[in-house]
DNA sequence: AGTATTAATGAGTCAGTTTCATTATCGTCA
DNA sequence: TGACGATAATGAAACTGACTCATTAATACT
């Protein structure tokens, strides 16, 4: 606390902001979220934010940016311990739903915020980055002969990104648990499209995979239903 | 001009509203958006669409509601006119991408309400009538024995829902229009995915489909309980 | 025409973001 | 150490834009 320069203060202080609007942020909505609350949890006055951020707009940009950079650390980390090919496939996949699930209202605000400020390059950086760690994991299924070569990379990587992004949200609003079914699903629908000796039959969903997803979904509602039980 | 009613007027003056207000979302999105123009444009004073609309986001509720209508309008009668089976998948697909190309904006805002409100079900209705479409199809390809009845519907939905929208947003992104490929490329995976001759070991899943089942019912019956436990 | 009911107006309120003149803190050097 | 310039922080006030409401206009009804 003591011996600190004052550039390391300065930095401990955007952290500190940024936290506090990252959690302002996820509890309350973008519209909701209000730059005084942020500035309280700082423990700063409300216009010392704006020395740090020029508007809050950019504070949310600045947010998503951090976010984005753990979920590529995360992924890449991740998916290095897995052996190369579709392993490591179904490890991103299942790192990515499991992050969606987790922090879904951020990615929401994402999307909103590409609406308004796509076009600038900066901004964009930070998700091209994550998304470029599925198309080496992709890539490298390619180049191992487990997947075809017949797509680019933009397809699969649409039915990756979409289809999970598309399931978080209506599972919010359904509230129900239900990830390792998209995965398992998923991995079938890579596996059958994109099979690298396309005369082959398609394999389906296999029964293991299927009754591991069952067992979560049960699992989750019980829980649910535990916890409620307790009020 | 001459010899309309009241009640003609004061609906007219609320298409012209929803008129000005689905320009104005679209060419500035949400926040840019201001009311004061959205009452220039229908030529009105600012109060008077407050009169119509209780807030900003009831309007912009509207705007999407109608929307939706038209789509689920369109869609219908476009699958209508195509011999059942994946003809009417292949035209709900095109029709969706189409609508998806040239609306993004509107449908991203659906996304970013989705996320203020979700919970009320009126308002999520308009959207579900759309969805159901492609439920109808999908079932009817089961039906025909042209598609597999291993996987619930909701996964189709999810695939086919999340892919288009994922690949319109990045389309726009990119600025390139491949609208096209995406619909050839997502035809051939439910082709390929979901196709009714998975013959190899179709047996072995029975089981856990009834386990799924059991496992909706469960669900159905805990989700009852929870909602009663609330009053 | 007279009156009641419904519709429209727009200046004003209010909540929340952003600015900026002022004040405090820090690092440096005599 | 103490004085000085540079950097950081403050919070009251300006600004912005959604929303209200007392007032006025239009319409229907007798």
């Amino acid at each position: 606390m003591t011996g600190r320069t004052r550039r390391e203060k300065v930095d401990q202080r955007e952290g500190d902001i940024l936290i506090a609007a990252r959690d302002v942020f996820v509890e309350n909505g973008y519209d909701q979220a209000r730059m005084a609350e942020v500035a309280r949890r700082a423990g700063i006055a409300e216009g010392t934010v704006y020395l740090y951020f020029k508007s809050k707009n950019a504070l949310l940009f600045a947010v998503l940016a951090r976010f984005w950079d753990d979920l590529t650390a995360g992924a890449r980390a991740g998916v290095e311990a897995e052996t190369p090919g579709l392993p490591r496939l179904r490890c991103l996949m299942q790192y990515h739903m499991d992050c969606l699930s987790r922090d879904i209202e951020l990615l929401q605000m994402a999307a909103h915020v590409q609406n308004l400020l796509y076009g600038d390059p900066e901004t964009q950086d930070h998700l091209r980055r994550y998304v470029s760690v599925f198309d080496d994991v992709f890539r490298q299924c390619q180049a191992l002969g487990q997947l075809s070569t017949d797509f680019p990379v933009w397809m699969a990587r649409d039915l990756f990104f979409g289809t999970m992004e598309y399931s978080a949200r209506t599972m919010r609003v359904r509230g129900v648990e239900q990830s390792a079914m998209v995965v398992a699903h998923l991995m079938m629908v890579f596996e059958t499209s994109y099979r690298a000796d396309a005369g082959e039959h398609p394999q389906s969903l296999n029964g293991v995979d299927r009754l591991d997803a069952v067992s979560d979904r049960l699992e989750e509602v019980v829980r649910q239903l535990l916890r409620s039980g307790q009020h």
